[in-house]
DNA sequence: CAGCAATAGTTGCTCTGTCAAGTGCCTGGT
DNA sequence: ACCAGGCACTTGACAGAGCAACTATTGCTG
């Protein structure tokens, strides 16, 4: 009927989809075990990551993949549960600071080994140190391509490499 | 403080999820000129490339991210707009098809050219023939490690390849 | 320095999807 | 032949996230 079905680049799609959903799924549980969303663990990270552990609302919404009202949200729900405070930002009173807690900071230690392992064990143990390289590189240029904000910006997901 | 948070491993979830998110966001505009969300076009596909263009609603769930009341709902809402119908399964009372109609062939037709124009902008004619190759060649890997159940099911995403 | 457009954040409404419970149907053991 | 357990699907209640509208601030421009 459609030739375009057969089309090779949607087998491309569909496995970069696959491969990224799939690992999600392996981590999630490991999430759930420590009380955490995956966005929520991902704004310990960022958190942890920027001076003075804070960052503010719109910075952290534009370092993640959620609208400003989102963070709102998350950051919401993570300051009742003690992982985040919310901090007046002395130079605009419009803005706000997240900061991590103690609490946060500490649950984010907990997490972070075995997630690390996880990250290990389905994806970047899977592939010798070449094609993993060859891969991230690749990976790189359509990231750079598709989010050029997140190039420019201050840091890659984790890492300014 | 925690050196974790420095670790190599994180980058590479982060290259993999911005390059997969970043992707998925340029898409989703084309999708929205033409009424459909991702999800809609997800089905739609499976169903075209499905033998008698139906699927079961449980090996429909199988095949995309959706629990299988997510796909009685999308299923639900597709009917409404007339892109897909329910048919009864003469074997098993249990169980039910989901349709692609012409009208849902007919929209599928619309969406694909585009579709696979942006796919190759944005992602596979980024990249040179041999580094496209290793790079779902990697991907093939992690995701036949992660879903083994989509390696080992009819279709791939798109393409039994 | 008054006024106004732009910005940071929050909130109401809505949509989408999940989980758990419920219905009806099928099947294997006795 | 029965019924116990499992399966396919649907439904109700609810959580997460987005958009658009709103408030409060800021800072530019005349």
């Amino acid at each position: 009927m459609n030739t375009d079905l057969d089309d090779p680049r949607l087998t491309a799609v569909g496995l970069l989809a696959e491969a990224y959903t799939g690992l999600m799924n392996r981590l999630a549980t490991q999430f759930e075990e420590h009380r955490l969303s995956q966005v929520e663990f991902e704004v310990l990270m960022r958190l942890a990551r920027s001076p003075g552990n804070r960052l503010r609302m719109t910075d952290l919404a534009g370092q993640t993949t959620l609208s400003t009202s989102g963070v709102t949200r998350v950051v919401d729900r993570m300051e009742r549960s003690g992982l985040v405070r919310r901090e007046a930002c002395p130079s605009d009173r419009r803005s706000s600071y997240a900061v991590i807690t103690d609490v946060g900071m500490q649950r984010l230690g907990e997490v972070l080994p075995g997630h690390l392992e996880l990250v290990q064990r389905w994806y970047v143990g899977l592939l010798p140190a070449d094609r993993l390289a060859e891969l991230l590189d690749s990976l790189r240029t359509v990231r750079d391509a598709v989010n050029p904000c997140a190039a420019a910006g201050s840091a890659e997901t984790a890492l300014p490499a």
